[in-house]
DNA sequence: GAGCACTGC
């Protein structure tokens, strides 16, 4: 070039390049060494000097040799030391050796120049493009009439079809209109995040940050936002910890025609507070349907109604003839779907581009039309069949995205994934089949049932709307127009259709009084509501008024089920918090299982040492620990230790943000101590290598960002001929395809920069390090806590499961009778672990969810002691007189052989469940833990109160029969009321001091004598004959020197008051044994029969009764 | 022997 050029300096060298890096391209520049926009410069500076020799051999072509500073740069790259450096190499060129002198600093800057006009130039000519394509959108024609309502009325109803632009503009609109604190929600996160991106790209940055997003684990926002998209659940969320909403100014709820719970509870909520907050100005945004009952609900707010923008789609209806219909329990025939694929390839020649997207109802039905399908798009080579479901792995679903080559189209065949939440550019046909599955909830059952329905007129407008996003389109709908005419108008709303338990709870903890008299847009069943209720109340997160317990109030600010929440408080009041937090996240999130790696034997291999024949919590706890292990040891390597594994990565990076947030939330109500400060987190060193570790995952992380996320592939031909895992795509195979592989496996994998950006891995190592090898003392308490967050949800063994098949392992529960184990369990593969080997070894299923698709299934099952845990955990127990035979709530019966082993492990459990409760009831009401005196002293109680668990009760060992009662034996379970003047005589002990919540009244409705909340002594119709003189037996105490006889009800109390002399001192509770007793177990007894008032024991009247 | 889809300070 210059001909000074002779000093060795050379532009393409990377070291001359970065020189002159060091002098354009400083951490503080415009732009930085190493970003997006640095690539580009050097590309366009090759361009440029390119351009700049061939026209000095031609002539002047416009690009001036000086660049005039009048050009449109705003930024200045002259600045000073530039300056000087050039002021110094122009006296000192001649000394320099090497390094860039005057000329080329000068030739740099010149063409930094230009490439910043440059690309300044570019993005005028964007925006101009950008505000074209505004004004061209449906609803710019509104812009003014919008913005004057929303002055004007507080509720607007914004109603507008796809396409016409509202979900982008209005909140631009309003913005520009001088609003700010504007949020806006969305139903889904995705949303959010790409409507901030697109919103803050329309208005050029114009607002900068003042355009962010905020989802559950993700924020953009700053205090300069002044509109922010976020989830509608997040600003439920933040209503509750802000009432008055007083943070925003307005509020937009976007597709609200959707009717999700949320968003349902949302209106309810923000209608309450209109009147609070006139100030507050709410804009409803919904597709052209139902849009009066919004406008209702709001007491007639207006309504702006804008067309949507389409392209035309033919509607072409072709109902399946009744040959072709698929009878229950039948495969789904697949000639009504091949004959559209064939017409296609007749009608529409293959150069005229457009996919086609078909709707079916679930993922069986799916695999079926996929295999025929394949067999037609194998032969005809024009097409390439994708099937599109929520569970299926993210890259698989991924390839939806991806481009056909030419002459071929892509047939996905979809759930109602793509209704909604998949958007899908470049398809112009659509197959609807009319059908979708939808969760409704049986509260009789207290189950979930998956079942298959006509869909609603709108859905089947939603899923024809997808075949003319990008050019005219046709949709196929597999039914006659007279079916779509009857078919219901809009889809049922999800406050119909599944349990409030999580929404009636939010809504005590929001003040919201009574549920059943909230103003609902559409009110679920009342049934539903009580049922809610009633369950909440049996869980203790209400009283018996409906009021919220201090544990209630807890679970509220939990976001998760009541279930997982329970777990949470138990596991750290137990000291176990690592591995509840493990298992809630994991019981929160999606399985991270990918039920397509089921098939396939070398998946099964490799995740053989990963299971726990204890349970599938237990299962997914290995597994997460497992993982973080090998996260630990060789970073990257985790992605090909899923994928051998067919495990789902992202549900494990979900797992870390959930278990944290939990975490977070636990520690800040006071139930874990806050964790100790950073200083004990290593050395200085160690922590600046961690900074310089992280910088280099910003620049990872913004370098992904900058290039707009993955370029689209060309699919081949050959693309979903079989899924991941089967045939073995697993092994390496030789040449190309492992090159490939090894390229991918380079790449950055930008979940895991993100993950590692969030948090500290070592730190994550080392909490979960607790948790690894749990001792099987811990495991025993580990599963008693998930079990008594689970109860009610136990099912018993059938007692004939042992002569049965594998696959026909029959369970009960309380309400719903023939439940199975789903094929995901552990116990599945694995049932002879539940089978009774000795009858001191009885067991049940805690379970998480039992859902009915074909058949009830039971799913993440835990297998706990019966008898142990049902003492432990159980709402009511009951039983006879010498406590040999026990009812747990009203619907298992145990009948122990030993009646001193019965009483031993009942009286274990009464006092060590009322310890429990104590504990845990001192913790909830102890917001802030007291000094570390206090602390110590807890958690030597606690110490106890675990080994007591493990050690007293769940290893004993104690011969029994269990069974379920039938329907017949529940009828007459109990000795029945008495009226109470008449039992005035009997002399109740003060059992209070021993058990809190002890009554140890006579119990007005089963009879016999109510001890604690749970337990009733003596109230079960017993069909041994004894007399209340044969209840009394010699007994030793082994604390005391206690020998004389007792009764059943008189040892226990007595065991309860005696405790070893060395806790006696630190039980200071001044407790006396009963010096009264229950020795009178006789009472009043009216016989209709004789018309008499008789004085007789249980066990006489039940003998009178027979004999009467 | 087999499960729609979302979501949470």
């Amino acid at each position: 070039m210059s001909k000074s050029m002779a000093r060795s300096w050379d532009w393409d060298s990377l070291d001359c390049r970065a020189q002159l890096d060091e002098i354009f391209f400083r951490q503080h520049d415009y732009i930085q060494a190493g970003s997006l926009e640095h690539k580009e410069f050097w590309s366009f500076f090759d361009r440029f000097q390119r351009f700049k020799t061939k026209k000095d051999m031609s002539a002047h072509l416009g690009v001036p040799q000086e660049y005039d500073a009048r050009y449109r740069i705003n930024v200045s790259v002259c600045t000073r030391d530039v300056e000087e450096r050039l002021g110094k190499s122009e006296h000192k060129s001649t000394r320099r050796s090497s390094g860039p002198g005057s000329q080329e600093i000068s030739d740099c800057r010149l063409a930094l120049l230009h490439f910043l006009d440059f690309s300044q130039r570019q993005s005028f000519a964007k925006l101009a493009k950008l505000r074209r394509e505004q004004k061209n959108l449906p609803i710019f024609q509104y812009r003014d009439r919008i913005v004057e309502l929303v002055r004007h009325y507080p509720v607007v109803v914004v109603a507008g079809d796809t396409g016409c632009g509202k979900s982008t503009q209005v909140p631009q609109y309003l913005l520009s209109a001088g609003f700010s604190h504007i949020a806006c929600t969305q139903p889904r996160r995705i949303a959010c995040i790409s409507l901030a991106k697109r919103v803050s790209y329309e208005s050029l940055n114009q607002f900068g940050s003042k355009v962010g997003h905020q989802i559950r684990f993700e924020t953009t926002r700053t205090t300069a936002t002044k509109l922010l998209f976020l989830t509608e659940g997040l600003l439920l969320r933040q209503i509750q910890q802000d009432r008055m909403l007083a943070q925003y100014q307005v509020a937009i709820v976007d597709e609200v025609h959707e009717r999700h719970l949320h968003c349902d509870f949302l209106l309810g909520v923000l209608r309450s507070l209109m009147s609070e907050r006139p100030d507050l100005r709410l804009i409803l945004m919904s597709a052209t349907i139902n849009i009066k009952l919004f406008s209702d609900y709001f007491s007639g707010a207006p309504v702006l109604q804008v067309p949507g923008r389409l392209f035309p789609i033919q509607v072409i209806y072709q109902p399946i003839p009744p040959e072709e219909q698929p009878s229950r329990s039948e495969k789904l025939d697949p000639r009504p779907y091949l004959r559209v694929l064939q017409g296609i390839d007749q009608r529409y020649p293959p150069e005229e581009r457009g996919d086609l997207l078909l709707f079916l109802s679930g993922v069986a039905e799916i695999s079926t039309i996929q295999e025929a399908c394949q067999i037609y798009a194998t032969h005809t080579r024009r097409w390439i069949i994708l099937p599109l479901h929520s569970t299926l792995s993210l890259a698989q679903q991924d390839k939806v995205f991806d481009i056909a080559p030419p002459g071929v189209r892509k047939c996905i065949i979809s759930t109602n994934i793509a209704e909604t939440s998949v958007t899908i550019d470049g398809v112009r046909f659509v197959v609807d089949s009319g059908k979708v599955k939808e969760m409704s909830f049986d509260p009789k059952a207290k189950m979930q049932r998956l079942q298959e329905f006509w869909i609603s007129r709108a859905s089947s407008e939603q899923r024809k709307g997808r075949a003319g996003r990008t050019g005219p389109g046709v949709c196929y709908r597999l039914y006659a127009e007279s079916d779509y005419n009857a078919f219901a108008p809009y889809p049922v709303p999800e406050i119909h259709r599944v349990a409030l338990d999580s929404l009636i709870l939010q809504m005590k903890s929001m003040g919201l009084g009574d549920p059943l008299s909230f103003v609902f847009i559409d009110p679920p069943p009342a049934a539903s509501i009580q049922t809610a209720v009633m369950y909440l109340k049996e869980q203790g997160a209400l009283d018996s008024h409906g009021e919220l317990t201090s544990i209630g109030s807890l679970l509220a600010q939990l976001p998760v089920d009541v279930v997982i929440g329970k777990m949470l408080v138990l596991g750290s009041l137990f000291k176990l918090v690592e591995p509840v937090l493990t298992v809630a996240a994991a019981l929160s999130v999606q399985s991270p299982f990918l039920r397509s790696a089921q098939h396939n034997p070398d998946c099964g291999t490799a995740r053989q040492p990963l299971h726990s024949n204890q349970g599938d919590p237990f299962t997914l706890l290995n597994t997460f620990n497992a993982w973080v292990e090998i996260k630990g040891e060789r970073g990257g390597g985790s992605r090909k230790w899923c994928r051998r594994r067919g495990i789902e990565e992202q549900r494990l990076y979900e797992m870390v943000n959930l278990r944290r947030q939990f975490k977070d939330l636990l520690r800040s109500h006071g139930l874990l101590e806050s964790e100790y400060s950073d200083s004990s987190d290593g050395d200085r060193g160690k922590r600046r290598e961690r900074l310089t570790e992280r910088k280099k995952l910003h620049q990872l992380k913004r370098d992904h960002e900058q290039q707009g996320g993955t370029r689209r592939k060309v699919l081949k031909l050959d693309e979903g001929q079989d899924g991941e895992f089967s045939s073995g795509s697993d092994t390496e195979k030789p040449g190309r395809h492992k090159k490939d592989k090894e390229e991918s496996e380079q790449n950055v994998d930008i979940q895991e920069v993100k993950f590692k950006l969030r948090h500290n891995m070592s730190e994550l190592q080392e909490a979960v390090g607790v948790s690894q090898d749990l001792s099987s003392r811990q495991q025993a308490l580990l599963k008693l806590l998930l079990c008594r967050g689970l109860y009610p949800q136990l099912a018993l063994p059938d007692e004939h499961n042992s002569t049965r098949k594998d696959s026909e392992q029959v369970f009960h529960t309380r309400n719903k009778q023939g439940v199975v184990i789903h094929p995901t369990s552990v116990f599945a593969s694995d049932p002879e672990v539940l089978h009774v080997r000795d009858s001191s070894r009885h067991q049940l299923l805690a379970f998480v969810t039992l859902l009915e698709t074909n058949k009830p299934y039971l799913t993440n099952c835990v297998r706990v002691p019966a008898l142990q845990t049902l003492l432990l955990v159980a709402n009511s127990v009951d039983s006879n007189a010498d406590c040999t035979r026990l009812v747990v709530d009203g619907w298992l019966e145990l009948e122990l052989r030993e009646p001193e082993e019965a009483l031993r492990a009942l009286s274990t459990a009464l006092t060590l469940r009322a310890e429990w409760e104590r504990l845990l009831m001192a913790q909830l009401g102890n917001k802030t833990l007291g000094g570390a005196a206090e602390q110590g002293a807890s958690r030597k109680v606690l110490e106890k109160l675990s080994e007591g668990l493990v050690r007293s009760l769940l290893y004993t060992e104690i011969s029994y029969s269990l069974r379920r009662l039938a329907a017949f034996q529940t009828q007459n379970l109990y000795i029945g009321p008495q009226p109470e003047s008449e039992l005035s005589h009997i002399q109740a002990p003060d059992l209070k001091a021993l058990y809190p919540g002890a009554e140890a009244k006579p119990d007005p409705i089963k009879g016999g004598l109510r001890v604690t909340s749970f337990f009733t002594y003596n109230c079960l119709a017993d069909s041994k004959d004894l007399y209340s003189e044969c209840l009394r037996t010699f007994w030793s105490c082994p604390n005391c020197d206690l020998y004389m006889p007792l009764t059943p009800l008189e040892r226990m109390q007595h065991e309860g008051s005696c405790r070893p002399a060395g806790e006696q001192q630190a039980e200071q509770e001044g407790k006396k044994a009963g010096s009264s007793s229950a020795s009178s177990l006789s009472r009043v007894y009216h016989c209709d029969v004789c018309n008499e008032d008789l004085t007789l024991t249980s066990t006489e009247i039940l003998k009178h009764k027979r004999h009467s």
